[in-house]
DNA sequence: CAGCAAATTGAAAACGTTTTCACCTAAATC
DNA sequence: GATTTAGGTGAAAACGTTTTCAATTTGCTG
């Protein structure tokens, strides 16, 4: 006994029609009498015949597979949008075919290339250095793209983001109104637009609106881990910065623990702002203000808009900003 | 133009060889002259052919896609197994389907019935209660099966773990050891075998060993959520307990949080220690003591052992248990 | 240089569906 | 009751590969 040995081609002749009308059962179409359709159920029943998606997805080309290429499941951030997705795709009956790219563009391009070869209906990128060389796999390909929690500058993809210029300005406003003259801005790295193009642009514009003078010696490029956060009080003190802007979550609380640990107190001495809003923000001590983003809906409204996409049915806008907010808890006054 | 319109036969036709040729040379078969090989492989590329993975998986009967059944991506315990599932199926050349099932039966058996539909060629579950309906799912199909972080207590299916049972009883030894007389274990669900069979068993036994008689008092099952975690404060100290052995670190966290806020100083008037190890314990203040799993290693090893079947190697024991470790951080005294 | 084994190729049959037509029936129209 | 019309149905052709088997070529052996 194999697999899976039972085909359409035995319940048809058990239930003696073609294998045609049993396609069309299966399928729920609406042209088969409701007499034979009862027989058909029956023997599929009987026969406990299961459809080979394979075959189905070779037959009408689409596999109701999607593609998720993702830089780290293990980062809470991306965690979450992982699960919207997938609980709208299950809702939609597609499947996603989960990858981890470790955002590196030769892993992307590979990654990319063999979900298309998989035939999946969508792709959803999460990742924010999007390179030449990407770009061009991307462009390639007739499969819809939707960017999750990730900025596309040329404007071509559709996606679904925040807006994080507005958010990081709003924050760092605060932080100077409260009398901070020296904000650090804390980030992943600059090539990212994202953090290069975005998040530092609302730092910027802060500093700006305040009559602060930029210092780049205020900003901090890192690789987002809590390890590199944890070793950052120093420089932070050096440069005499009593306030960061930080945008990674995790990122964050190394700082956080890092001052602590350093007998800095946060956030008397040092106030945090964190971006991400991930579950660790409420978990750590002092809890994380942040900027709130609602990450399961980021996820959830990608893939929604993959669906659409991918049914060929109009949308509105390629672009889609979903409301963020401020969320102060105790790490800043 | 449509999705991908050059085939294996558009590459024969251009090569003037057969499709058998072509479908050899892709597939690295070494019966094929050089020079002819060359040829078509100029062709593939001057085409940009791809194969197309859905008829190969027709008519090979093989997709190189795994199913990976997991409670919740968002949790980092299962992050980090799946992690290190992708990156060894990744490096087998295997893609994962990811699907959530939120240890809820009925889900999980949706979704296998959908993996195997999709003719994965073999399938990683996570998940602890295996109910005799998932039971006889699993029966059904030829496709192989792997637990990774979960029991089987029929021991019929190969699987990865720590010895939970040892690891629980060691770490209660060491807090009946240091003084505590009254050690609360706060678990998930008892329902699942690895809480309720293994770990609760483990808990028993140090107490017996240390003479200690087991009060059910003492046993808080829970749903292992931080939330749920930060209540329990009242109900500890209304048994007196001075210590918990907690079975999830997102629970312990919470419990932790909660003791502190209710001014209970963690370790000195109660010891924490967790179960995980996942990156949280060190993100917390205090840092939680814990049991030590190599999570990505046994969602790597699973994986692994998922190969062995899936190209019918034999595999020396279905039951490998990888070394667990105890790391004592500043929950603990 | 005949004879045989090994290496290289191609034709065609799977693989298990969906989908397009054409055909047939039974109901509806006049 | 002849003529449409629509609903049901089946035959067979896709879909794009792998794989089997037989045919052909090539290379050796003596």
């Amino acid at each position: 006994m194999d697999k899976q040995t039972i085909t359409i081609y035995d319940v048809a002749r058990e239930a003696s029609v073609s294998m045609a009308t049993v396609s069309r059962v299966v399928n729920g179409n609406a042209n088969v009498k409701p007499a034979t359709r009862k027989k058909v159920l029956d023997v599929i029943e009987k026969l406990d015949y299961r459809p080979n998606a394979v075959a189905r997805g070779l037959a009408s080309k689409k596999t109701t597979t999607v593609g998720v290429i993702v830089p780290d499941v293990t980062n809470m951030y991306f965690a979450s949008l992982a699960r919207g997705i997938d609980d709208v795709a299950t809702m939609y009956k597609y499947n996603i075919i989960l990858t981890n790219s470790d955002s590196n563009g030769e892993k992307e391009i590979n990654v990319l290339n063999t979900l298309l070869s998989k035939q999946v209906d969508g792709i959803i990128f999460m990742g924010n250095e999007i390179t030449d060389k990407l770009r061009d796999e991307f462009k390639r390909t007739k499969t819809p793209i939707v960017f999750a929690g990730s900025v596309d500058e040329e404007n071509i993809y559709a996606r679904v983001n925040i807006d994080y210029v507005a958010a990081v300005q709003e924050e760092v406003k605060n932080l100077i109104d409260r009398g901070n003259k020296r904000v650090a801005f804390v980030c992943g790295p600059l090539e990212q637009a994202i953090n290069g193009k975005y998040r530092l642009k609302g730092y910027k514009q802060a500093l700006k609106s305040a009559g602060i003078p930029y210092d780049d010696k205020l900003v901090f490029e890192t690789d987002d881990t809590y390890k590199t956060g944890t070793l950052l009080q120093p420089a932070l003190m050096a440069v005499n910065a009593t306030a960061a802007m930080v945008t990674d979550d995790e990122l964050a609380a190394g700082i956080m623990n890092g001052m602590s640990d350093a007998d800095v107190k946060v956030p008397d001495d040092f106030e945090i702002i964190t971006s991400n809003d991930t579950k660790l923000t409420e978990m750590v001590r002092p809890k994380m203000s942040s900027i709130t983003q609602p990450l399961y809906d980021i996820g959830a409204v990608a893939m929604r808009l993959l669906t659409k996409l991918m049914h060929n049915e109009p949308v509105d806008e390629k672009n889609v900003l979903l409301p963020y907010g401020l969320m102060k808890r105790e790490s800043t006054k």
